[in-house]
RNA sequence: GGCGCAUUCGUCUAGUGGCCUAGGACGCCGCCCUCUCAAGGCGGAGAUCACGGGUUCGAAUCCCGUAUGCGCUGCCA
């Protein structure tokens, strides 16, 4: 237990910055803790240094299988590769706290040796019906009443020969403030006497996050802690520890949480969605990026669109602010369009289509539409459908009918504007019969003949061009519709059109009769 | 209850003593464009800068107090 461990200090050459996130894999990381993340990883890499992730799996009871899979795969495909951790190693693992449990021994007997931490040995009950008795007394100080702080030593020889379990915790000041300088916030001052003896390293052997987190930060050469504010409590128990070793403290940035249109802090409870979600429902990692870049940071007054070069270029912490901010989705959603137009046709036809082609059931094209999707064909609605899509997933409800045998929609639909049945079947035969004669399938020329139609006709264009637009399309908002019907192609079209044409048969006899 | 942090349009934000009768963006409304829906263009509503005191010739910006919100108060992180 008294053995140095073998650790490899970070001994990086030159000054650099290096940051990490410390995922507890409990659960699935929501985007608040991504927003974290993206800030830490854009600071690293404008400071050209390195952002690493470090599992924080003390808790053993709280574990959940495969989350850290599932971070992991969030950071991959939001693009943010850690340069050391999980997966990838590094020079200062490993990287699982689990891990390094002979790290926090041999610190836990070096503090107890040099007096900052002592052995606790009471029972959990006894803190438990403690804590209940403070509640019930609304006293103004709960925490542990330090009970074992000054135990006589031959009750501790005693305790230990009887294999009594312990805990060690930090023997906080009494009295005396502890200062916590925070880069974003300036210096936050504690009473020392507000503080509790935190628990350092539990009976089973695990260290608690205050111990772990200090000791691997210092291991690991973070220069700059970036966390929720959340923490900011718990820092003055950090800056003891780090006095308590004499170890320089990284540079601490406590940011603003992101919170849950009830402005409380995101949780699973609050609609917090699962960073994959994001992926699943069509979002782009660069809108996402982008987006979360801007919660609690902004670049300047008026520019909201940034790649992520650009972020990595003009990111730093004195431009990200303090108070919380709440997530908009509708925000994100404007965003992820901007990117999305911002695309070239190949690009999206190459990201659209996994989306399409998923099972309907997952959001993708109907079932009855054969996978693959043809390329070109794809390529050719997409041209129309670019600027209607705020995600990915848009795609496949509102191209779904160019891919489609069968339309189905209510005949009504057909009937446009200020028409009757038969006015709407006598418009939609003559526009048969014009495009049928058209000798040239293309968009122009169709929508020029159609327009000296519904003149001839005596009709407005647009309930003309509605009702060929239902019979062609089943819908009633579509691109435009002679370019639709252009990359509909003639055969499809036609015959489209003559379905409708039945469709509409028993509305004239019924309003006839 | 104690401790801490925060507080500019509904939302994200700009603002660090005079450029602010507070700017931009999302959303909303209207107009234009137009075969529908989008996209785009133009315009509009929307913030007495939480409130109250100071400091100052001058405050959203500095100080104090209050209120409200949020967070922490676990052998969770």
């Amino acid at each position: 237990m008294s053995d140095v461990p073998a650790v490899s200090h970070f001994t990086g050459g030159t000054p650099t910055v290096r940051t990490r996130f410390a995922p507890s894999p409990t659960g699935q990381m929501h985007i608040g803790g991504f927003r974290t993340i993206v800030f830490s990883w854009l600071l690293a890499k404008h400071g050209n240094g390195q952002f690493l992730i470090r599992v924080e799996d003390t808790d053993r009871n709280r574990m959940v299988e495969g989350a850290v899979e599932n971070l992991l795969e969030g950071l991959r495909w939001m693009g943010i590769t850690p340069d050391e951790g999980p997966g990838v190693g590094g020079p200062v693992g490993p990287y699982f706290q689990s891990q390094r449990l002979d790290h926090y021994a041999y610190y836990a007997a070096q503090l107890l040796a040099s007096g900052h931490g002592y052995r606790c040995f009471c029972t959990k009950e006894r803190l438990d019906e403690l804590r209940a008795e403070q509640q019930a007394r609304h006293l103004p100080t709960t925490g542990y009443d330090r009970l074992c702080r000054a135990l006589p030593q031959e009750i501790i020889d005693q305790n230990l020969r009887e294999g009594k379990p312990f805990t060690v915790r930090l023997k906080v000041p009494l009295d005396g403030v502890t200062m916590v300088p925070d880069i974003l916030r300036g210096d936050v001052d504690f009473q020392n006497k507000t503080l509790e003896d935190v628990i350092l390293m539990k009976s089973d052997g695990y260290p608690t996050y205050h111990f772990a987190n200090v000791i691997d930060d210092h291991e690991m050469g973070i220069t700059h802690v970036l966390r929720g504010d959340d923490w900011l409590p718990s820092a003055p128990v950090h800056v003891l520890l780090y006095r308590a070793f004499g170890w320089q403290m990284p540079i601490f940035a406590h940011v603003p949480n992101v919170m849950g249109n009830d402005g409380k802090k995101l949780s699973k409870r609050h609609g917090a969605e699962p960073i994959l979600f994001y992926r699943d429902n069509g979002y782009l990692p660069e809108a996402v990026i982008n987006y979360l870049s801007l919660l609690g940071w902004s670049y300047d007054d008026k520019t909201d669109i940034l790649s992520v070069d650009e972020l990595i270029r003009s990111f730093s912490l004195d431009r990200v602010h303090t108070s919380g901010a709440i997530f908009d989705l509708e925000r994100l959603r404007w965003m992820n369009g901007v990117y999305i137009r911002a695309m070239s046709l190949e690009q999206l036809a190459e990201r659209v289509l996994p989306y399409m082609e998923r099972p309907a059931a997952e959001g993708g094209l109907p079932d009855t539409i054969k996978r693959p999707i043809n390329r070109e064909m794809l390529m050719r609605v997409l041209r129309l459908d670019q600027e209607r899509m705020k995600t990915l997933a848009d795609a496949a409800q509102l191209t779904a009918f160019f891919f489609e045998d069968e339309l189905a929609y209510p005949p009504e639909w057909l009937i446009g504007k200020g028409l009757n049945a038969a006015q709407a079947r006598d418009g939609l035969q003559r526009a048969y019969a014009t495009l049928a004669d058209s000798p040239e399938w293309e968009h122009a020329a169709m929508e020029a003949r159609m327009r000296a139609l519904a003149e001839e006709l005596g009709m407005k264009p647009g309930p003309l061009f509605m009702g060929v637009r239902v019979a062609v399309t089943g819908r009633k908002e579509t691109p435009p519709l002679f370019e639709t019907m252009e990359v509909l192609g003639r055969e499809r079209s036609l015959a489209r059109l003559r379905d409708a044409l039945a469709k509409l048969e028993p509305l004239v006899s019924a309003a006839g009769a």
